[in-house]
DNA sequence: AATGAATGAGTCTTCATTCAT
DNA sequence: AATGAATGAAGACTCATTCAT
């Protein structure tokens, strides 16, 4: 007897992926996401329990992989502005390797697979606690505005999406004087520094 | 003979809204569409031709009416500075006080329903039109960075989205304070001024 | 008050006939036909009680049209054959002039509007009496084999229905020495004659 | 897996033919027809497109049996007359043996299924094509009228399906003496004869 | 484990009929 | 009588899930 293939389980989340980023959420049909899979209907069901159980694990699959992207190279003997230029700059990245990310998580929060608040899904949130971290360091030592850092944050986010978005639609590659236009639009949002 | 209600287009179109807020675009049903609006499922076939055509009216719809909340109360005799501020304010007031229009429209925009580039829909994205024109001028007088208006309308509109459903999802009203920070971190961001 | 309009029911009558020409009797909606008419559709609903209604009634509407004009031009001093061959004329005629007789007809006795053998209907296929007589006259004065004359009767008719529909394929017209032809072939298979 | 059951293809045709029979073209449900099939209503769209697919593959079913079954018994070595004899009796078996074949094509003729002119479907008129080679040695021979074949085919066709159908309501059975009566016309009708 | 045929509940849409004006 | 908007039952089709092989 075969053991339960393993590379399957991800074929199926990255065909998944795949398909929702061109058809929509609401468009990706199972015998669809079976074949382009290459696996029979069937098949799938031995995987995952049903079509709200692929969507669950492919949302937290996601969120493990970007909160893994977004932390790489920080270490600690670099100052707060670099670790948040270097945040950045990683997401923005991962925003535009790989934009079905976004396109499913967006997609997936605004769904009925969503409300159910699973606490699987909730725990999530956590994955934001080394960014909050930073943030309230520099709070501290006076760099950065004292505001609820998740504000700070999703105002970041939202810039850098959306930046990202830009790019995508235009087919434009990031240049280094652009991301640096970028970051200084966030960095001087959110630290403290003198007007003009 | 009853004569056609003209009032029903709307009722139907603000139903579907509401509907579309909480179980999502895929998730509307004609039939509950119907019931929800106090309506029998054919009469809705009288209004608007399938499912499609409502989608896509209300899609115009809502950017018709964003795009006149947006502008509201900009006058001649203010500063640029002002201008702006005004547009985020009234931007911001609008995801807040229908959020509904943010979440269809995001919806709408990844839907199978969107794919087929109506030119009436394409004719929208001329809504943006005057606000380009406020960051034009400000450029050419040296208050705002010399940038692609496109992309720091992008950057500002992500960071007022990403804070309004901060907002909403905490169920915090927005305190002058706080948008006072939002508006700095966003004129921050896309003046010109000197560096700490 | 106005009365009901006489005029009314035959225009609703024909336009109907032409329409189940076009799109078959299946495919006749009543809003179409009330458009196609002229009228309001609940003004059908005035003059008949229901599509049933209407179709029931074209049925009767078009045998009595066809059984007055098949008889025609018979008068009783002239010969038998010679009778049979305008009736024989008449029916071609009728056939070529007006097809949605025949296309209705058709339908209206494979529909399921025709199952319940209504009284009325069923009264219709005293239309044929006429001939049956003329048939049975020849019989006895052995000019006609002496079979079922129903059985005579519908070989005829099925000959005559054929080759009208046959004209009406080609677009050709009836002339004068294939009508001879055609009317040979009935003679030929309906009378007593020597063989080669 | 269970395998693609090739005879329910088949299961499907013939039931849809028996409801037709008695419902009419227009009366066939999918629901129902699946539910007399033993088959769920999804099932028949694995076999089948869509309900006119079911319905075009119907027609096309319906000739080519006819078309087999007419033929049958046709050899060389008999007179033409022989020949014809044998078609006619063939076809009027038919029409007797499988009354749905015609009340079937009757009305698919006369729908909208017909009405798009598919390559396949007038490709079958070539199915007469044995009878008219057949009718054209004969007029070469003196034997049979020089007309048109089609002309002489639809004669005999609608005569023998005005019978049959005579048989039918009556409920009689075809006895040797009446076919040859029935014959005799159609002989009398296409062949060169002396007249009395 | 793997397959894909079979299932049938659930949707959109049509259209005969009714009814307020 | 006339109108045509409103109704809702009925029908075609889809697709997540099951099941026989």
């Amino acid at each position: 007897m075969r053991s339960k293939d393993n590379t399957k389980e991800k074929v199926i989340l990255n065909t998944a992926l795949a398909m929702i980023n061109i058809e929509g959420l609401s468009g990706l049909k199972i015998s669809d996401l079976a074949k382009q899979a290459g696996l029979a209907t069937g098949t799938l069901y031995i995987y995952y329990q049903n079509k709200e159980a692929i969507i669950k694990r492919l949302f937290t699959y996601v969120v493990e992989q970007v909160t893994l992207d977004v932390m790489r190279g920080i270490t600690s003997n670099i100052t707060l502005k670099e670790k948040i230029r270097i945040i950045c700059m990683n997401y923005l990245h991962e925003l535009i390797a790989y934009p079905d990310y976004k396109v499913f998580v967006e997609q997936f929060l605004r769904s009925p697979y969503s409300k159910q608040e699973d606490k699987e899904i909730l725990a999530i949130s956590t994955y934001l606690e080394p960014v909050i971290h930073l943030i309230n360091e520099g709070s501290e030592q006076g760099i950065i505005k004292k505001t609820d850092p998740f504000v700070l944050i999703e105002l970041c986010r939202g810039s850098l999406e959306n930046y990202a978005h830009q790019l995508l639609n235009t087919g434009n590659a990031i240049t280094d004087v652009e991301f640096e236009m970028v970051f200084e639009f966030i960095w001087d949002g959110i630290s403290i520094h003198q007007k003009q």
